[in-house]
RNA sequence: GGAUUCGUAGCUCAGUUGGAUAGAGCAACCCCCUUCUAAGGGGUAGGUCGUAGGUUCGACUCCUACCGAAUCCGCCA
């Protein structure tokens, strides 16, 4: 267990030689617990470690400064390789590493690609299975910015657990069924403008118009006329459920067409699934669910449909059929999990779904358990917060929501402007190629820099300003080393391990801590199911480097010994960069 | 009415699971391109961490109450 630690040698060699001194003491603590128990003063240069003593000095009943004395020599008795001295604050101890054996253990170790497999490898996850269910979009209504944050965060969370070594299953599910596609078509019968044909772009688009037209055309109708257009829209949804049906043709067509569009958004963003799941695929398994569980009377009849009563867990009434005799999005999301546990085999399910459906799956969790599947508390609902605009919510049952096409060319138009200083010397497919990198780049950090669980105020102006916390800074700063490195290459210098005692600038020190902490980060990053945590670290690292590019010069150094030790520097930090992005999604282009 | 989440600089947000003097980015003001890409770097200014209690060596972080916001609470997904 204490082999997983390695990810951070020195800490891990510290929080050993502190288990030995406690013992000595007569307290007895777990190498891991101590591990965590050293954290990062507060200051860079107050230490690498820092060390609280209250709660040792808790557990042997002695005062907390004066322990933190008896520790720090203890300590410098041990005379542990990786540290160099221990200064004492109070009951704080601050522990300085031994620079030059932490240079010559993470340089190598990142040029090798070896740090980029320590989780991979020592983690024990490679038996634990886990499916992220993300996307999941309907059919019939416009892709807009808020399914395109969720596209992001799933994305970004399959490859972090992936770099974490677990096997992971990238699922969509597609809501292709349903009273709102129902209602679209019965749209589209009443629709008397321009037709949908093949040549109409963004026909996802075009149909959700008609839903948005459908809901209005309902809600202003005489109450008369209510009831002659929810009966016509009811007829459709059965045509659609039963799978026959002058209905059911238009809404095979209608559907791929949709498919279509999701799929080259998905290309877009250089975002894969390993499965697709369909609403329709379910609908008849959760029919079979609703009668095999009255059988077992975990379903009761209520009020002329069928559920569960949850109320004593303050859950509500769980609805699983309804009067008319269709079932639900809840209930085919029973069918649903349990071919995930049954057909797949997985031992994590993660569902990544919007805040507002928090009570659909403490719901759907409960009944899970009470209808006896094991892994129902392996269940998971990554909960992140709306897109909203600044003048509040997006809604596509209004029509009041961004598209994320909208957002594309947004940022696409700012992106054209600043790469018109390559409008001469590059290809028209180089400049193409590069302003989608650079877009895809701004979207998914733009969606990944927050927290998951908050909101994101989505307002076009402040997307489109790529300077300070943004996907351009970070992607700019991997642009700068790879100029370096080909200049460095046409040069003949090559990044040498020999001389790396020289990297003794404080910008050199503190990009180094930067590039040694990654992996910590990673790690807490997937634990978390929050991507942001790289980010933000990623945002930092780049920030030293960018000192260090102002403040020191690689190629005109003071030494030729200089360059080349530089030059590893340069290299390890582009490495971890892009190994950083990647796990975000993103692909910096080697040039902008 | 109940449940969940949230409230940190003018704005947008970090804050390593309870640690030391609360940090960034925008916006404002002032510096730095004959020097590896200025989408860059440095600096100034900006704070009663929603309010009031509690828990302890220590609270932005945990607990309670209140104020405010968002979402959800049976025939939508």
């Amino acid at each position: 267990m204490s082999q997983f630690l390695s990810y951070d040698p020195a800490k891990l060699s510290l929080a050993e030689t502190l288990q030995n001194i406690l013992k000595e003491m007569g307290a007895s603590f777990e190498v891991n617990d101590l591990f965590k128990s050293i954290e990062q003063p507060p200051e860079s240069n107050l230490g690498d470690y820092a060390l609280p003593c209250f709660r040792f000095a808790k557990s042997l009943k002695k005062n907390p400064n004066v322990l933190a004395e008896e520790i720090k020599q203890l300590i410098e008795k041990a005379n542990n390789p990786w540290l160099a001295k221990v200064e004492l604050k109070g009951a704080f101890l601050n522990i300085f590493t031994d620079r030059q054996k932490i240079t010559a253990h993470i340089i190598p170790s990142i040029l090798s690609n070896e740090q980029f497999s320590i989780l991979k490898k020592q983690s024990g996850n490679d038996q634990t299975k886990v499916m992220i269910e993300f996307s999941q979009p309907n059919t019939h209504k416009e892709f807009h910015v808020g399914h395109g944050r969720n596209v992001c965060l799933g994305d970004s969370l399959c490859r972090l657990f992936s770099y974490n070594g677990y096997q992971v299953i990238a699922a969509n599910y597609i809501g292709d069924e349903g009273a709102h596609i129902a209602k679209c078509l019965w749209g589209v019968e009443n629709f008397t403008g321009e037709q949908l044909t093949e040549e109409v772009n963004n026909k996802a688009e075009w149909l959700g118009q008609r839903y948005v037209e459908a809901n209005n055309l309902l809600k202003d109708a005489t109450p008369e006329n209510k009831v002659i257009y929810q009966k016509e829209i009811s007829t459709i949804l059965k045509s659609i459920e039963s799978k026959s049906g002058k209905y059911f043709e238009t809404w095979q067509t209608t559907r791929q067409y949709c498919l279509t569009d999701f799929n080259s958004i998905y290309k877009w963003l250089d975002v894969n699934f390993d499965h697709f799941f369909y609403e329709s695929e379910v609908s008849e398994a959760s029919q079979e669910i609703v009668e095999e569980y009255i059988k077992k009377g975990l379903f009761v009849e209520s009020q002329g449909a069928i559920g569960f009563d949850m109320s004593d867990k303050k859950l509500g009434f769980f609805l699983a059929r309804k009067t008319d005799g269709t079932t639900l999005y809840i209930t085919k999301d029973l069918a649903l999990a349990k071919v995930k546990f049954n057909d797949f085999d997985i031992d994590r399910s993660i569902y990544v779904v919007g805040s507002e459906q928090n009570f659909h799956f403490k719901q759907l969790f409960f009944a899970l358990e009470k209808m006896g599947f094991k892994q129902a508390d392996k269940c998971y609902h990554l909960s992140y917060g709306m897109v909203v605009r600044p003048d509040g919510k997006m809604s596509s049952r209004t029509g009041n929501s961004f598209t994320f096409l909208q957002l594309i060319h947004i940022v696409m138009a700012e992106i054209a402007t600043y790469l018109e200083k390559y409008k001469n010397e590059w290809s028209m497919e180089r400049l193409e190629e590069t302003a989608h990198l650079l877009a895809v780049g701004s979207i998914k950090y733009g969606m990944l820099q927050a927290d998951p669980s908050k909101e994101i105020v989505f307002d076009p102006k402040e997307w489109v300003s790529f300077e300070g916390n943004s996907g351009p800074y970070l992607m700019y700063s991997y642009a700068r080393t790879q100029s370096i490195i080909t200049k460095a290459a046409e040069l003949n210098l090559k990044a040498s391990l020999d001389h790396l005692e020289l990297l003794t600038h404080d910008t050199e020190k503190e990009l180094m801590r930067s590039l040694y902490d990654f992996n910590q980060t990673v790690l807490y990053a997937a634990e978390n199911y929050r991507p942001s945590t790289l980010a933000t670290h990623l945002f930092y690292m780049c920030k030293s480097y960018n000192r260090f590019y102002t403040e020191v010069s690689v190629l005109k150094a003071e030494t030729p010994e200089h360059i080349l030790a530089r030059l590893a520097l340069l290299e390890a930090f582009s490495k971890t960069l892009k190994q950083g992005l990647n796990l975000l999604g993103i692909t910096p282009p080697e040039k902008m």
